[in-house]
DNA sequence: TGTACATCAGTGAACGCGCGTTCACTGATGTAC
DNA sequence: TGTACATCAGTGAACGCGCGTTCACTGATGTAC
């Protein structure tokens, strides 16, 4: 009680000094929506500190150089997409004991949360950094591909556990089908993006549920 | 006969001047590598004359700015793609009347076209454009979803003339199958990259193959 | 409560480099008579 | 076959602008005694 109290009067949850936290974070939302939109190079310090308010130097008061901004932004991105994944499993597992409904209930709430993300920032920062990689760091690309391993661990894990569970209608390669949750994530961005058509993303992404369904189902 | 002897001694089939023709291609081709991997805007145009091995002011002779090599770049691109599925479809319809088998086909020969595409040029210009698209003008962007558009309106007929003959096992929506052939590939292009395995986009064809297989077969 | 000092969160001016683009020119090849 | 001219496929030098980065400085906030 005395910590719900305290959670109200302080300031919001921020590690290190609060106001520097907050126009960093500013920094890196705008970022993240112009480096999905146009990619990096052609995103300039310049247009990011106008659009937070501040000047060029205030810049490098925050990040080392522009390979560190791609790098917190990475850092930032894979931490809270994990942590929504994890809320979106566990609130899946809790209405289904089954791993394949837990798992078919998941998607449907993937499907919405992917559509309300596109409909904020459109894109995948995973996808534009993988298609510019020859500019980054390789301390950048390799927390890019450290991000997709952990995704790719998570899916097969729970692919696997329903495999034991329902065996699979026909010999599928497993590992392929939870990359393929992936897989069809980015591709349907591109996709809706290429020709404008959001409506596309959450059509495909209850495709593929459909085939997971017809795979493992009974 | 004096045909076939003629196309041999005459020069390599170039619609205009040969030598320009040929110094931009070189120039396309490196042009395409770079995009692809670094993106648009990280690519100066210095690089590109260096490589073809000749001078900048030669490269504003040959395109009348950079989004003019963008748009020549992708006309090519398309333009191949076009052509070389219409010759894979071909084949694939000559070696099986019924359109499903003659599907399974193509979709075993697209699978190791991709595989080859990928060990030259190492992504999908399309996705590198999509990537990036606030970069260029209104004129590429539209090539891009026209060339797009092409791909899906193909699959979609397929699709639909496999769903008159084979009725599909579950009430899936049509569209999303067909469209589901170029996310796929371009998702698992981006897979590949991000984690630095080749092998992924082969398996997720062959997965997706069985997929179809399962929903339509037998 | 007041003072001294340290850290935080920036500012403002300047830098050199590389980028896309222009322009006047040129040598090689093709075409007309 | 030779000459005159046109087109092709470039060259070389210069341009201005914007980019990422540095550096000396500063006013506000926090901390120790």
């Amino acid at each position: 009680m005395a910590d719900v109290l305290a959670d109200k009067t302080a300031p919001p949850v921020q590690s290190a000094g609060a106001k520097g936290a907050r126009t960093r974070d500013r920094i890196l939302d705008v970022a993240y929506g112009r480096i999905v939109e146009k990619g990096y190079s052609a995103t300039s310090i310049e247009e990011l500190v106008e659009a937070a308010g501040i000047t060029k130097s205030g810049f490098f008061y925050h990040f080392r150089d522009k390979n560190d901004l791609a790098r917190q932004l990475i850092d930032r991105y894979l931490g809270e997409v994990e942590t929504a994944l994890d809320a979106l499993e566990a609130r899946a597992r809790e209405l289904h004991d089954d791993p394949l409904h837990a798992f078919l209930i998941f998607m449907k709430l993937y499907a919405e949360a992917m559509e309300e993300m596109m409909a904020l920032h459109k894109g995948c920062l995973v996808a534009a950094i993988t298609y510019q990689d020859r500019t980054f760091a390789p301390d950048v690309r390799q927390a890019n591909a450290d991000g997709v391993n952990a995704w790719r661990r998570r899916f097969r894990r729970w692919i696997e556990e329903i495999a034991a569970v329902h065996p699979p209608k026909r010999a599928v390669d497993l590992e392929a089908v939870a990359d393929q949750l992936n897989v069809v994530a980015d591709g349907s961005i591109i996709m809706a993006r290429a020709v404008d058509d959001p409506a596309i993303i959450a059509r495909q992404a209850l495709l593929q549920r459909e085939l997971i369904r017809m795979l493992f189902g009974g």
